[in-house]
DNA sequence: ATAATACGAAACGGGGCCGTTGCGTATCGG
DNA sequence: CCGATACGCAACGGCCCCGTTTCGTATTAT
């Protein structure tokens, strides 16, 4: 009989790896990239300075940028919240919620802006985002949508990707709009009382009733 | 009397500045800010290299990269169409007929990406862009919701902001989500009847009326 | 103690772009 | 023709970042 260690994995004999550089690292990849514009302007170096660690560290667990950034916004993977299910109205508040906290944080905005923005360059590393990310989300509201048909609460004849683009489009872009006002300032989070009046006006559209 | 040029601003001697280089210079600068994502990857070696130009020519008439990038982006600004007034319903979808096509051209869309991602690196410039082209467009949106509102066209009860956005988003939203399909593939333009499918559901809702 | 590994710091050669300068040529006015 | 200016081209020194290597030190298992 051995050590406590009998059949587990075998630590490599040495210094273990320091988990709380790799958080470092993590945090500084996330906050520069919010900062930033783009990866391209994401720079190993700032990163390592920011983190307070040395380029060797990043390197010996990352072996490029593309991985780097994959992990650190696979941290920001919140999962969706379960839906009630009472009501197509309940249910799209509770998402239009979500996305009104998230677009108040720096980190998670920039989530749609990488993919909005680097699907060119970055395909294979954007594909990857979408799919942990963006396509989870897209099948839920579109799920919610034709259960709203089905059951009549939605009309008819709903044209479904342009409903889509209704719900987040509107969204992002108040977000956005909000941001504008002052040039820099993050706007912060957006009004608490957002979620439910952009449902109202989504659902009974522009004109009077 | 003198020459023909007697009290004109009398050109200062020697050889003119090329108007064709101009020209291309602008081209190539649009060119590969649409290709690129944000002002930093937009170098002044590559535009003089896609213009056929020497970067002297360049340095010449623009002192930096930001006088160069607002002046390019200048040439964008295609003036808004003039409204006929019959009716809201009429006049949005003119204006989300000119987003339509504006959203299928990768030079219109970069202008949008420049203001909302980097106003934060390039505020002056983002400023003077979104004075010159995003602000006489959203005020006519604004003033033409204010009008259906007076005229019972539009609910009493609309939050502008929220509307604006819809209005907004919805086709910015729409055109993004149609570029995801193909990675990199530019989607092209959109579907013909949009404009008037987008107003149908923005001022109806998406419930059942 | 010793071997193995990780750490931060510093330096390396290489590459890209900066903004400038010099060069030979082209195009204007006088 | 002559002076002036613009042109494309190539080269410059400088900066930043890349990805790698070397160094001295720290932390672990044996």
């Amino acid at each position: 009989m051995a050590t406590t260690d009998e059949n587990r994995p075998a630590r490599p004999a040495g210094r273990p790896r320091s988990a709380k550089a790799e958080k470092a690292i993590i945090e500084a990849t996330l906050d520069l990239i919010s900062e930033s514009s783009g990866i391209s302007d994401l720079s190993i170096e700032a990163v390592a300075a920011r983190a307070g660690v040395g380029k060797t560290t990043i390197y010996r667990r990352w072996s490029n940028k593309e991985d780097l950034v994959v992990d650190a916004l696979a941290v920001l993977k919140a999962p969706l919240p379960p839906v009630s299910g009472r009501s197509v109205r309940e249910d799209l508040i509770t998402y239009l919620e979500v996305m009104r906290r998230e677009a108040g944080d720096a980190r998670s905005r920039c989530v749609m802006n990488i993919v909005m923005n680097e699907g060119d360059r970055h395909s294979r590393m954007v594909e990857r985002i979408r799919q942990a990310t963006v396509r989870p989300r897209q099948e839920a509201l579109e799920a919610l949508l034709r259960r709203g048909v089905e059951t009549g609460e939605l009309r008819a004849d709903l044209d479904l990707p342009i409903a889509m683009a209704m719900v987040v489009g509107t969204v992002m872009w108040y977000a956005k709009s909000a941001g504008f006002g002052e040039a820099g300032a993050d706007a912060g989070s957006l009004p608490e009382t957002l979620a439910e009046r952009l449902a109202d006006h989504l659902l009974s559209g522009l004109t009077p009733r």
